[in-house]
DNA sequence: AGAAACATGTAACCAGTTACATGATTAC
DNA sequence: GTAATCATGTAACTGGTTACATGTTTCT
């Protein structure tokens, strides 16, 4: 259900294309949320024979007919309505921590050289969500829709800064093990 | 496919049956993993028919038959040669962030009512995973084993404490929104 | 007496992933 | 000329969720 919860999110600000929807899923709701192309084309015809979105077929040479949805009054409502109602915390699955748990099974160097590999990711989107924090103009002074963009941002920072020192922490732990190892 | 190693990751120490797989994933794996017994249930089944398990039945009276299950050399291979393949850092989505982002539809109060559940829930894992780890007698002497558990347990910590100190900076945000808008 | 724990399974459904298909325009 | 961007879609598959089914033993 909540991916076309995120999908009214976005349209109850602008029409947009399926297409379009995409690009904006990889650049501002990425942190939190991901959904391939393919994904959100099906939930727009979902949400269409429900009522929630509706569409304007605009008719392109060569190129497949441009589809802009946009939310309807129902579509609108719904959302408002979900956002009052108590959600759970998604279940998160991380394989990287399947393999600290049989990681005993191995010597710690290939562990090691994985969780180095996965420190590198975080860093890397880290510096990205920094740089975007960076670009915004007068952060004590946004507006309500900017805000709550920033809010979700902040836990895109909070969690990547969080896998950092857990690797980290993780690295010295298995690097103090592989010496042991080697003394003896 | 990583429900079948974070299965094999238990196998490994000990044959299980998958009702008693199902109460240890619940107890020592579900800071980064969670399964039902359903899907543990299927994926024994599949394992077993790809020859990475085998398995025992045992008639009881009354109850079905207790079928335990225990990993194959060659499922014990499998599992040591995909610990040091690469992988991917897990999809993130997170619903409550969805209504953060939404948020500006609706009063404040509406979301900090939300996030305070979510606070408390994040507490009360954390008050969890700290009893846990003041159980383990000597942190600095584990075996390889016991401490790549503990290491997993460490993520777990980490996870919920960064939940928590997102949930109070945000919190602080929108109530300050909150007065805000009454003094106008 | 009733709930919780024991023990496994089928079936339907929903959501996410991957492969394939088409074909024009624009930038290097 | 080749790659990237634009723009949508079908189909098959895999994994996760939920409902239903069965029936005993143990604890409160």
């Amino acid at each position: 259900m909540s991916l076309a919860h995120a999908i009214a999110t976005i349209l109850i600000k602008n029409p947009r294309t399926g297409y379009e929807l995409s690009k904006e899923f990889n650049e501002k709701v990425s942190y939190y949320w991901q959904a391939t192309s393919q994904q959100i084309y099906r939930e727009l015809a979902r949400m269409e024979a429900q009522g929630l979105v509706e569409v304007e077929v605009i008719p392109q040479g060569g190129r497949p007919d441009k589809k802009v949805y946009s939310i309807t009054e129902q579509g609108r409502k719904e959302l408002i309505q979900w956002l009052a109602q108590p959600s759970e915390s998604s279940a998160t699955r991380e394989e990287l921590l399947v393999k600290i748990k049989a990681g005993f099974l191995v010597p710690p160097a290939i562990l090691i050289k994985e969780i180095e590999r996965h420190r590198q990711a975080h860093q890397t989107k880290l510096d990205t969500y920094y740089a975007i924090e960076r670009q915004i103009p007068d952060r004590e002074h946004l507006n309500r829709e900017e805000l709550h963009l920033y809010l979700t941002l902040r836990c895109g920072i909070a969690y990547e800064t969080m896998w950092l020192n857990w690797c980290e922490e993780t690295l010295t732990t298995l690097r103090s093990l592989e010496e042991e190892d080697q003394q003896k």
